[in-house]
DNA sequence: GCAAGGTC
């Protein structure tokens, strides 16, 4: 029998080859430059297999000519037009290899890769071997490693081609275009005709519904940082000096309050005074001293390159995207699209650790993990079966500029992985003084390990006095003293990276194009506040949203739950529990009702552009020197270390934005600014008052409405008011704030303050509160089901273990009949594997109840 | 001149 396999693209292709053919195999060149074909025998069944590949998707949907045009129909009839999948012109030498190819075969064995993308590939690859020969009998090899053992199973016991999958992402992609192309030519042809500045017909001001939530999330910390305004707390600032070892010179410990700060100046007036007049001593209560660990990087997915890279290289996640393309292209890094962050057990890092020992840099680092001082990486949670973490996969020394850096970098990381964790000893002094907690903590580094090769990462010694429990003294320093909350900064690449990547906006692959193409299309500006860039919206960025949210649209356009909802309608289509058309449709009524009131309403969003352009438009001409324009926090947030108070007031003079955009007349921004903030109390001294006095007292700020106190509420654990604390401990958090019990022991709760700000602001979603679900409603066919097709119910992680206090969804049914739906409610709905769905999962969505479908790596669920 | 998803 003449077998021909497809994968999804090259690198695969050979991958099996070479395994299936045990490498004795006769390659073949195509038209495609990068697709060969491979002939050989398979031993284990005598069949005569010929291997070849696609390049991703081989269609893409398009509208016939009578739509095509955009002034050739009313934007409204896109939804209900005709659409057919084309072959682009530069997918033709694939399609016409395979369809070659299967003229001879007797079986086509789909190789795609096994997610839902996978599946609709292998059914493109199908419909053109079909049409070259109709009776070949079309299977899907089914594998999730490129190990031997798993390929050869995969050959040997293939299954079919889950229609299911394909659907669901045939009706995305007509969707997707569909809504797209209504949207972008309506508002692009409205503003066209009644804004000025737009008037040109150049400027495509498009609508996605990945592009739109992406420029949300910018917009939405623009306003956060534009209404913030800064309130003023107290804390009790108290030191010790003692002689030092150097004459004349002053050794200081400073104790931080357990309390962290209060927002109420009576109150901590209460207790300093309490304090200072009673003339006792402060007694050490505690001395800890324990070894402490700085854990070595994981190994790096793509997501993670884009944002550590942004972080600390400064370069744009779609520049380090395409600079490690390039790289792999030449064979200098793996493949750098995985979300992989383990290594398989087989990995040999030897002979890649051993090509970097002629590194003038990092060579004498690699020498000493090959002299014994490996340590296996860590593993991470994640594994896309297809490919591993990036590494380097050879050295090279002639590279220079940004690819230098991106090469080193993930050379680096890679290295480092590989190496052992920082070892420190950390020692924590806790006082007691007249009932107030305090605390010191001092760090020495032992060992720098992975630090060596991995500057990027910080971690230094902070030496303090030794101490000893029972030990009393009078404090150096004892004071009242206030600092300011400080403005949020507004988001970097990478925290819109990581903010895509939590609301399910893209996929690792895209998400980088998006901030692309909402930078493109003057949406989003970058603009630098020294090293760092930040993501500011341009006025018409910001004139869109405001515009779209004023007219009341239930389910705003910026914001990422309409795309959950054409997630959450193809888990449907994926378990059987919809069709594709009645997604389509679905949808199309979604979307067509909101396009008539979006439509209706339009001259909102006129008026919002409008006014943005022509108002600020000038802003930053208008207003030079207000360097502000990054809101840099300068990290001592909100410790009010007693210096000067808002963070990241730049140098006098514009930031200068190195994009030439800026040019472009319709993508002014406008600065945040705080000049006008009147509310704001007087500035504190910069000199901390003197000693055991406390300072007079600023006006009171006016209160404000869920600023600092989340919802008028004060944050609760489960023994009361719970008290906001700093982290100090040297570590990525330090200076961070946090919420938790007040109680020792308490009652183990905890949040960090800005998880309670964004789930307060509703802007952006904190991790664990935030859901994926709906919560059953009266018109709920969009909520969760479960594979009985019931609504599923939402519950709580009650065992001991990390996973407690998670919620998850369930069949509703009691034990004995409960189906084995089960979904995490932080994490996006997936669809469950082809292969591990029970055979009654598909057709009307009855199900037998009792069969684990799901492996569960946290064991924390198995069903019958 | 529209989208988002694969991949080179």
């Amino acid at each position: 029998m003449h077998v021909l396999c497809v994968a999804e693209k090259p690198s695969i292709s050979k991958s099996i080859t070479q395994i299936l053919s045990g490498g004795q195999f006769s390659t073949r060149s195509t038209a495609n430059k990068f697709v060969k074909n491979y002939d050989f025998e398979y031993y284990f069944t005598n069949d005569y297999y010929t291997v070849t590949c696609v390049s991703g998707h081989l269609t893409t949907p398009d509208f016939f000519d009578t739509h095509r045009k955009w002034n050739s129909c009313d934007p409204f009839d896109l939804f209900e037009a005709p659409v057919q999948a084309t072959i682009p012109e530069t997918s033709k030498s694939i399609e016409r290899n395979i369809f070659n190819e299967a003229k001879n075969a007797d079986m086509l064995m789909i190789w795609t890769d096994c997610d839902r993308e996978g599946e609709h590939i292998g059914s493109e690859i199908e419909k053109v071997c079909k049409r070259a020969k109709r009776t070949i009998n079309v299977k899907r090899a089914r594998f999730s490693a490129i190990i031997a053992q798993q390929i050869h199973n995969a050959a040997q016991h293939p299954v079919n081609l889950d229609r299911a999958q394909a659907d669901a992402v045939e009706a995305r992609t007509i969707l997707d275009l569909k809504v797209g192309a209504a949207f972008t030519r309506m508002q692009t042809l409205a503003l066209q005709r009644q804004v000025k500045k737009i008037e040109d017909e150049k400027n495509v001001v498009s609508y996605g519904p990945c592009q739109f939530p992406t420029l949300g999330f910018v917009v939405a910390r623009y306003k956060d940082v534009q209404t913030f305004r800064p309130e003023t707390f107290w804390f009790i600032y108290l030191t010790l000096s003692q002689p030092s070892s150097s004459p004349g010179d002053a050794r200081e410990t400073r104790f931080t309050w357990r309390r962290g700060h209060l927002f109420e100046y009576d109150a901590a007036l209460v207790i300093y005074e309490m304090m200072i007049t009673s003339g006792s001593l402060a007694r050490v209560a505690k001395v800890t001293k324990k070894e402490t660990k700085k854990w070595k990087p994981l190994p790096l997915t793509t997501v993670e390159l884009q944002k550590a890279g942004s972080r600390l290289l400064k370069l744009a996640p779609k520049k380090i995207l395409d600079i490690a393309e390039k790289l792999y292209q030449q064979g200098y890094l793996s493949y750098p699209r995985t979300e992989t962050d383990q290594f398989d057990p087989q990995f040999d890092f030897a002979s890649l650790i051993d090509k970097q020992k002629d590194d003038p840099a990092w060579g004498g680092f690699a020498v000493s993990l090959s002299d014994g001082d490996f340590s296996r990486p860590r593993n991470g949670k994640n594994n896309d079966k297809a490919h591993p973490p990036i590494h380097p996969t050879g050295h090279v020394s002639n590279l220079i500029g940004d690819d230098k850096r991106v090469y080193e970098f993930i050379t680096r990381r890679f290295l480092a992985s590989c190496s052992k964790d920082a070892l420190g000893w950390q020692t924590t002094v806790e006082i007691d003084y007249e009932g107030e907690e305090f605390y010191a903590t001092g760090l020495t580094v032992l060992e720098k390990n992975y630090l060596l090769v991995f500057p990027y990462d910080k971690w230094v010694d902070n030496n303090i006095p030794d101490f000893e429990k029972g030990e009393e003294f009078q404090p150096s320093v004892c004071e009242l003293r206030d600092g300011q909350t400080t403005r949020p900064n507004l988001l970097t690449e990478a925290d819109l990276v990581a903010l895509m990547d939590k609301n399910g906006i893209g996929t690792d692959a895209t998400i980088a194009q998006h901030i692309d193409t909402i930078v493109t299309r003057n949406y989003v500006i970058e603009r630098y506040e020294g090293a760092t860039k930040y993501l500011l919206p341009s006025t018409l960025g910001i004139g869109l949203v405001e515009g779209y949210n004023q007219m009341g649209l239930e389910k705003s356009l910026d914001k990422p739950i309409l795309r959950r909802e054409t997630e959450r309608r193809m888990v449907q289509v994926c378990n059987g529990q919809k069709s594709k058309q009645e997604m389509i449709n679905q949808s199309l009524e979604q979307y067509k009702e909101m396009f008539m009131i979006a439509k209706g309403n339009f001259d909102k969003v006129v008026t919002s552009v409008r006014n943005y352009l022509e108002r600020h438009g000038d802003a930053e001409q208008g207003r030079p020197g207000d360097g502000q324009g990054g809101g840099g926090n300068n990290g001592e947030g909100y410790h009010g270390s007693g210096t000067a108070g808002r963070g990241g007031r730049a140098p006098e003079g514009r930031s200068t934005d190195p994009a030439s955009r800026a040019a472009v007349p319709i993508i002014d921004i406008i600065i945040p600014d705080d000049s006008d903030d009147d509310s704001q109390p007087p500035p504190r001294t910069s000199k901390p008052p003197s000693a055991r006095q406390p300072p007079k007292r600023p006006t009171p700020p006016p209160k404000l409405p869920a600023s600092r106190n989340h919802d008028s509420g004060q944050i609760h654990c489960n023994c009361g008011p719970a008290v906001q604390r700093t982290v100090v401990k040297e570590s990525a958090s330090k200076g961070r704030l946090f919420w938790t019990c007040p109680n020792k022991p308490g009652c183990g709760f905890f949040k960090w303050d800005d998880d309670v700000t964004e789930l307060c602001n509703k802007a952006i979603p904190a991790k664990r509160p935030f859901s994926y679900r709906q919560e059953p409603s009266a018109n709920d066919s969009e909520s969760c089901r479960c594979r009985c097709n019931l609504t599923a119910v939402r519950k709580t992680v009650q065992k001991e273990g990390q996973n407690k206090g998670r919620m998850f969804w369930i069949c509703p049914n009691s034990d004995a009949a409960r189906c084995s739906f089960f979904e995490w409610d932080d994490e996006p709905p997936r669809a469950e594997p082809a292969h591990d769905r029970p055979p009654a999962a598909s057709g009307s969505g009855g199900n037998k109840p009792g069969t684990c479908f799901k492996c569960n790596e946290e064991g924390h669920w198995a069903n019958g």
